[in-house]
DNA sequence: CCTACCGATCGGTAGG
DNA sequence: CCTACCGATCGGTAGG
């Protein structure tokens, strides 16, 4: 009895998440009312509130799963022995994949983080900063291993993860090309700009 | 005496729609409300309407403007006689430089376009999805004449755009880096990864 | 899970 | 340009 409960309880929870996911991605964080989240679960706005504490809630989950994501993946990514190169083209195709497998979690925590409460949100910019920071020593290392060109580490990484974004209209034309394709568009896109 | 009235009222707008810019990027259009636009102008909320019709006039006339001047850039890109790659060139060097010199605004009418009311809202993506067809055809004619890689243009163009995006680090880290510097990055890292 | 309702805040207006 | 105020909507709670 008690097992049935919580079972369903955290099911409920979980669909209200991923509709999260998805109305803050198509209105934003702010413009998106409970109200509206609530119809696309299909209850009351007042029956949410028995599923999870706040609006601002579902937020931070999704900001914090994502992040803790990819902090992992980079910690794994730095363990390893490799050239700089395969670190880096490892670092791309982990977040092709993240924004392929979790497109609406990684884009709302890529785009709506600014609208998380404090002191999260101070939590949250030196979290980014400092993934950013292990992004650019992995370049700098391959700079310095004259793999890379001599560009401004600081400037690729942004210019890195920010060509990610453009996974976003992937899904809207609803895969006109192959998920495999895509990726090694990607990878041939970025990689060989960067290579000397 | 009227002429006076006139150009104190348009300085004023100007303000407002420069302040407008500077807190719809940081807070959102959604989280940022008209009193906190006018405090930071300096005068109380209802005052602003001496100047202006409404929030939503704000964002509309900042992203009409942005997408006003992209459109006439690559008009004119269009009508040159030149090679692909020099093309491509253009088209991002003007990004780049319109990301610098109206980094608010450009910004704005990027992230928050979806904010609009119809039917401007339509009308918008609509004007977004010709600009990346055309910027896509260039990409295209680069391919067919082997000038480029065999990449998928769409994914490419959405790559560049995106890409764009990462100006945003410039202005945050106060210019640690020179503006040419910063823009022969840009162009290195992406004009040579699709170049064959 | 619902009905009923709360205080706060929103964009915007009236009137001076 | 301000004070005073509007109806609407927000996130969230009480109570069943």
């Amino acid at each position: 009895m008690v097992k049935k409960k919580n079972t369903k309880g955290s099911a409920k929870k979980e669909i209200i998440k991923n509709s999260a996911a998805k109305l803050f991605k198509e209105k934003g964080y702010s413009a998106a009312s409970m109200r509206e989240l609530a119809s696309s679960v299909g209850v009351e706005a007042a029956s949410l509130y028995n599923h999870i504490n706040s609006k601002s809630e579902l937020l931070h989950t999704i900001c914090y799963n994502v992040a803790e994501r990819f902090i992992s993946n980079i910690d794994e990514v730095e363990k390893q022995e490799e050239k700089a190169i395969v670190k880096l083209e490892r670092l791309l195709r982990f977040h092709i994949s993240e924004m392929l497998d979790h497109y609406e979690e990684v884009y709302v925590s890529d785009r709506e983080w600014r609208q998380l409460d404090e002191p999260y949100l101070d939590e949250y910019r030196e979290l980014r900063r400092d993934y950013r920071k292990r992004f650019s020593a992995i370049i700098q290392l391959g700079i310095d291993e004259k793999e890379f060109k001599e560009i401004d580490s600081n400037t690729a990484v942004m210019i890195f993860l920010n060509a990610m974004g453009a996974i976003d209209q992937w899904h809207r034309i609803v895969h006109k090309i192959e998920r495999l394709a895509l990726e090694d568009n990607f990878i041939t896109l970025l990689l060989e700009g960067i290579k000397k």
